[in-house]
DNA sequence: GTGAAAGCGCTAACAC
DNA sequence: GTGTTAGCGCTTTCAC
């Protein structure tokens, strides 16, 4: 595994000589430790940079810190996701601290494993987005280590929440349709493969506010969801089962904007436009969705600031604070020209 | 930051007790080493599954691997990165190795501190993905860890390089438009910012085939190229550009979709038809490209097969091989309806 | 304010 | 085939 010729890497010992002082003093200047005189700390400082010496992040992690934070994506083709991770980013600049992303891919078990892999690595802080496990099972890693999870609207003492209110997000869509006279309008939804947190995960949450949403509009007859998932693909065969149906909907909301990408492919395929025949709404406020020839009707959600109040949270939570936070952000809908009145 | 209540790992030690025997065999059973009987070895793993032990990756990481492969990229938004991890997750199926991926960012400077703090983690094997950092600074890096490098027409002696052979995709797409009767071809670039591999990165390599192929065609006046970047912003900005210039072209060829999806919206947005009065083509044949209402005309470079390649070299090296390899995939045009005949 | 020394969990010589 | 032991590079008491 070693390289041939592979320089040895200095250590704190070679710093600590080069400098002429005890290891201890290189550590404490190393984390600004208390106790240290300001010429100590510069001669440390100088011999770090000449030596180009960096730390050793596995043997920090044997008594100390890693600096690094976990991320826990279900998936990386949600364009969405990358806006959470500019957050985070824009929040832990200036500090030590280093994001490493894993996936978990499409089940509660392997997603698991992912989680025990940055278990395993010892970071510092974690992050888990739109998770498929039992709350049980996060609360079992927050036990463990500082945690933070994004998206289902969780409750829990041991770690924090932050979620975009998708109650809110789906009222804002729904009324929107139902204001431009749409009366069947279809859902295409995510289904839970671990089915582990059907109750709150944000799917979940997205798919009964639409039913919540159509029977408070006395539209019960008329719902009609697709369950397939939050892809391309998914929302393809989502809507090529609606359009399929006896009473074609008149307007397909799709749980997100990758899905309703799909869905549009599917309702121009079927010979039918937009929004003439048929309104097509996402979710997420994708850059897809904002561009001209997609012009995608969807609700934003901010990633960013999703991003940055994490990223804040477990800052927090790793200075110690062990007080549960929960927070919820506002939603709000972009109307593009992928809406439109229902025909007559 | 530890968590009050928190329970303690059992470690190696634990096991051996457990087990009755010494930590020496229980390290052994862990690593399919040589040298442990039979009956040693169920009682040691019926220990390890009974306390649920998992060893410590940093521990591990101060003698031997850490079972990690970091993965570097320079974003998330390109919808091509993901099929690239299918490919290197079925590889590595079946292995204890586990993938963390960093972002490298969009100056070479902030990719160089991500591929340190790769290499501070003490990752077994690194994969670079498109890197913008100078071949010296790879091959530093890959003189300390195995080291495969994805994207760039680089031959190096101390790392494995896997391409696409980027000059017969654009080849492939510049004939295409051109016997289609088009003669004013533009491209869109993406602008090195970091400007340390010029000359072999994959941008350059299909800017310089453009050019080539233009001038090869009689058509070195006809050259137009909008610098900007692989997104949809940069796709949008490049055509806006364009478009603008005295004489139209009547066929944009982005370098990547992601810069084409945003071509189509600037041609939408100047009221102009696709395949009709603009041609468009792109590169990676992302799922998008191939959805009915978009059907961009792409080129197709299999991203599972690079990332199968990616990862079987990868633990290869790992293994210890040392001498390098170097691999060339070839693509292939998948022609849609956004291209047609030159308008005459 | 500074340094000596113990020890984190594991692997690898080496002895038995 | 099995166990003892010496570190890997760092942080952290605890003397001075």
């Amino acid at each position: 595994m070693t390289q041939p010729g592979r320089p040895r890497r200095s250590t704190i010992a070679d710093v600590a000589q080069h400098a002429g002082v005890s290891t201890t003093a290189v550590s404490k200047v190393l984390r600004n430790a208390y106790g240290v005189s300001p010429a100590m700390r510069e001669k440390v400082t100088a011999s770090i940079k000449e030596l180009g010496y960096r730390p050793h992040a596995a043997a920090r992690a044997m008594r100390g810190r890693t600096f690094t934070i976990g991320v826990l994506f279900p998936d990386l083709r949600n364009p969405f996701f990358p806006d959470i991770l500019d957050g985070i980013d824009a929040q832990i600049a200036g500090t030590e601290y280093q994001v490493i992303i894993v996936r978990g891919g499409a089940s509660a078990k392997t997603e698991s494993s992912a989680i025990d892999a940055l278990v395993d690595r010892q970071v510092d802080g974690l992050l888990m987005v739109a998770p498929l496990n039992t709350r049980k099972r996060l609360e079992e890693v927050a036990r463990i280590l500082p945690t933070v999870v994004l998206g289902p609207h969780d409750k829990s003492a041991a770690y924090d929440s932050v979620a975009d209110d998708d109650a809110a997000g789906v009222e804002l869509v729904m009324e929107h349709l139902i204001g431009l006279g749409h009366r069947r309008i279809a859902h295409i939804a995510h289904g839970d493969i671990g089915l582990a947190r059907v109750s709150t995960s944000l799917q979940t949450i997205r798919a009964e506010t639409y039913k919540r949403v159509m029977r408070d509009h006395g539209l019960a007859d008329e719902i009609a969801i697709a369950t397939t998932s939050y892809t391309e693909t998914g929302g393809y065969d989502g809507a090529r089962e609606l359009l399929a149906r006896d009473a074609r909907p008149t307007a397909i909301f799709a749980g997100a904007d990758l899905a309703a990408f799909g869905t549009l492919a599917a309702v121009h395929e079927a010979g039918l436009s937009v929004p003439g025949d048929i309104s097509v709404a996402g979710y997420d406020n994708t850059r897809m969705a904002g561009l001209a020839h997609v012009s995608l009707t969807s609700v934003d959600q901010d990633g960013v600031t999703l991003g940055r109040t994490v990223g804040r949270l477990l800052l927090e939570r790793i200075e110690g604070r062990t007080t549960p936070v929960r927070f919820f952000i506002s939603p709000s809908l972009v109307a593009r020209l992928s809406t439109g009145p229902a025909p007559s």
